[in-house]
DNA sequence: GACATAAGTTGATATAGTCCACTATTCTAT
DNA sequence: ATAGAATAGTGGACTATATCAACTTATGTC
């Protein structure tokens, strides 16, 4: 590696375009104004739920008292429906209602028209190579 | 792809890694407390020093009210240098003050072993790769 | 010189992240 | 069986980043 801040920059660029263009073309179907973050989180859940709170914190990497409200402000935005778990009492467990279902289908439609430009100037081999090494680290 | 938003959660992972692996280990180096957005601008301007705002702005993907604030704190603080531009008097021209470079110098030793250790199932190989799509996207 | 444009600043507001203390459960070891 | 540790989640206070629009000053253009 020839200097060792580059690869941050560089991840954080990426990171950042992902963003910009998502914000861009996401404004229209972002009615409920649910954000960036809160787009994570329903992606996320679409993936593992139904799942207890504390998973998808792991998972996602923050903290959980950010969680405890950016999943309150989902569930009343109706995205997100928790209930007691039967067998823990200290657990909620999380799932997507069928509003928040719907609005997965329509971010993934986008996110990915935005993903595919940015990769637009990779081969499939070097994408491929990306996301193999990415979800080996 | 997958999953159209794997690649974006990937990605969004590697970042945070990156953050909070670096957060634990600059405590002790960010006396000033520059922070993670401070740090970065920092790091940034050794590459292009001496540089007009906007070129940073521009380079860094952020806004520029955003920049003229975090500008001013590290100036504060001793780490950033600006004068007037003589031939445009819109113009500030940025550099990095002694401090600021002995501080550049301080981070990217931290930087590179934190990411050393993010990179390290990786084969020097695949870092290569990585590195290169990165830069090419 | 009038006017559009660019660099940077300021204000207001929104979103995200951090840290700590706290409650209510459940687990563990005696 | 129960005292004490650990875990899941909540709430408060605070800091850091991000966004957007209005504004000032200086440059370029016609």
């Amino acid at each position: 590696m020839r200097d060792p801040h580059e690869i941050a920059y560089l991840v954080d660029r990426f990171m950042r375009r992902i963003s910009a263009n998502l914000h861009k073309k996401a404004l229209e179907i972002d009615t409920d104004r649910i954000g960036p973050f809160g787009g994570m989180i329903i992606l996320t859940l679409s993936d593992i739920e139904p799942t207890p709170m504390h998973k998808l914190v792991e998972q996602m990497g923050r903290d959980k008292s950010q969680m405890t409200r950016a999943i309150r402000s989902l569930e009343d935005k109706g995205m997100i429906e928790r209930r007691k778990c039967s067998e823990d009492g200290r657990v909620s467990m999380l799932q997507l209602t069928k509003k928040g279902r719907l609005f997965v289908t329509q971010i993934k439609k986008v996110l990915s028209q935005v993903i595919d430009e940015i990769l637009a100037p990779a081969s499939a081999n070097e994408r491929r190579n990306l996301i193999e090494v990415l979800r080996k680290i």
